[in-house]
DNA sequence: GCCGGCGTTTACCACGTGGCAGAGAAAGTT
DNA sequence: AACTTTCTCTGCCACGTGGTAAACGCCGGC
């Protein structure tokens, strides 16, 4: 390790200049001139010189590291995300310190707080889930945020905050009318919070609400399913639930908040001989991968990701670098994906 | 954020003593009394102060955080993986960066060298996939390194690389042998390398055929298939190849070398009305938790990924601390989970 | 009452870098 | 030829921290 401690001194020394000069060149600095430019790079080449981050995070301030706060990565929706992110966060020359706040409100604090001040990173894009408007806004990091996801409500005169999504009431309304327009009419939802504190989940059961109001359709509690969590197991769990129905109760179709909720509920109809689509059509959110490969495939709302990962790292670095001060909110394009679970009649 | 940037001079002010004496509060030094020590923990907590990473890492050479370099977190072995490491690490008050190889050999070299010396970690966990052998000796980082995943023929002379994984070539041949005793006799690989350069296909292919020998069968090359990746496409793509085998040399039981390749295959495989685990038997390798959730649910081979994460951060940050400087070897455990995709007789 | 020893607090330095401005040389101006 | 301007290069400083060792004060012992 020692053996590759070079610095700027053994730069300088090798090429025979003051230590301020290979500085300079690296920083191009305008006025040196190319004989001497050209030694500094041989030298640096030579040697393999690399500046050290430490020293350029104390002396400038900046880490040139940018956090990506997100609840868990063993959810692929997230994994899918984190991977663009990073891939739009290094193409300009930046590094991504992945953050899993396990939709824990400290960590998500902490992450805002930039680990306690810290100032380990220069800029953060968060993906809350426990954090209420009001613990954003009294984050006491210092550093640009930019929110992913559903529209945490924040006052429009607090600074120093973007956010980037889609319009997830009008994409769930869309979901539900698909379902709706199959037809299927004892549509159920799947995925409203139990724990009262998702955003996301108030604001894609209100487009399930509005899709039904326009078809004039009544809104049946019982077809409203709350669940603990958005994995797999808690789909599943519902799933059962549904089945615990009289069969006249039952849904012929689900609105599921989440894909992974979507794959647990197939499954657990599956092991009661249900038939997808033809006794219970399903459509899930987010597309992932999974989605294309599922038996059966799943209709999805597909966000743009990739449109979600650029605007996010480009409004944060913007922020950083002091480019542009206005609070941007960005609305995002989605599109429902059709697939098996939803192709066709009830039987 | 000028607001916060509150420096250990900022305590002491506060307190009435020495920086230094903050400082030695602060890294426990045993010969601070108790009222200094107290006021200047209170002065802490009024102001808020935290330590400044970037010049911690500067004085001291260390960053407190260790690299995690996995080829793609989309690949959910991976993000399951990621979750525990960074669990385990966080446990223990480090911070993990995590790193995106892609497979690709530039970015693993990149990070076997710690971003080109600028050492922004004090070690490294690496899944490598296109590095060999000398690749990762000649790396120049200078800090521990502990592999995961297949066995990569280090020389043994050779210090500062620990490995943790399961053996593979017991666990590929716990499959085949799963396989063979429903009983199935045209048992197929899907998963060689396509690109001849990952071990981990060849280790898994070697267990294959160690079973097929074993059990007294003989080897069909054309029932080894081939692929480009290891995700759910190149699954598919693959089982697109079976079915276009006449119908009587098609296998009865595919062992894949992962579980996303075995969710593609049965994918592709359905889609001509086969039905699994009738017409054909499938096991994975990973136990990814889509295995347990699939239609038809995935017997799969499961590593312990929590011993494995355990492992290789207990490893990692022993030679760090420079308290264990021995080369280990750690062959974790695995188990074969049977479900329903082996349930069963051929029709 | 002076001194040695121990417990406690402090001063100084270095880690490697970038901002700032000065020093020296070359070129242009009067 | 002397003066100003421009261009190159250099030295000094600070960022906030931890290691080293010195200074200080208190106590007990002779």
């Amino acid at each position: 390790m020692s053996a590759l401690a070079v610095t700027q001194e053994d730069v300088a020394r090798r090429a025979g200049v003051a230590r301020k000069t290979v500085s300079n060149v690296i920083s191009d600095y305008p006025h040196v001139s190319d004989r001497i430019r050209k030694r500094v790079l041989a030298a640096i080449e030579e040697l393999g010189y690399q500046p050290n981050r430490a020293a350029q995070n104390l002396r400038t301030g900046r880490s040139g590291m940018i956090g990506l706060a997100v609840p868990e990565l063993d959810v692929s929706y997230f994994a899918e995300l984190t991977r663009l992110v990073v891939q739009a966060t290094e193409r300009r020359g930046l590094t991504v310190l992945i953050i899993q706040t396990f939709g824990d409100l400290i960590r998500e604090h902490a992450s805002l707080n930039g680990f306690g001040h810290q100032r380990l990173i220069d800029g953060l894009i968060c993906s809350p889930i426990a954090s209420s408007g009001d613990d954003i806004l009294n984050r006491g990091g210092g550093f640009p945020v930019v929110l992913l996801g559903e529209q945490v409500s924040v006052a429009p005169d607090h600074a120093g905050i973007d956010h980037v999504g889609i319009d997830n009431v009008a994409a769930a309304r869309t979901a539900t009318e698909h379902l709706l327009s199959l037809p299927r009419r004892r549509v159920a939802f799947v995925g409203a919070s139990r724990s009262t504190d998702s955003h996301m989940a108030d604001l894609r059961l209100a487009g399930y609400r509005q899709a039904l109001a326009s078809a004039g359709v009544p809104l049946r509690p019982e077809l409203v399913f709350s669940v603990n969590g958005y994995h797999r197991r808690d789909g599943a769990e519902a799933g059962r639930r549904i089945l615990a129905l009289p069969p006249e109760e039952r849904p012929d179709g689900v609105f599921c908040a989440n894909d992974l909720l979507a794959q647990g509920l197939m499954r657990a109809l599956h092991d009661t001989g249900y038939r997808i689509p033809h006794d219970v059509a399903v459509v899930g959110f987010d597309d992932i991968d999974e989605a294309t490969y599922s038996i059966p495939s799943l209709t999805s709302v597909s966000p743009d990701k990739a449109q979600i990962a650029e605007t996010a790292v480009a409004l944060l670095l913007d922020r950083v670098n002091g480019s542009d001060e206005a609070d941007h909110d960005t609305v995002t394009d989605f599109s429902l994906v059709v697939r098996e679970s939803t192709a066709g009649p009830r039987r």
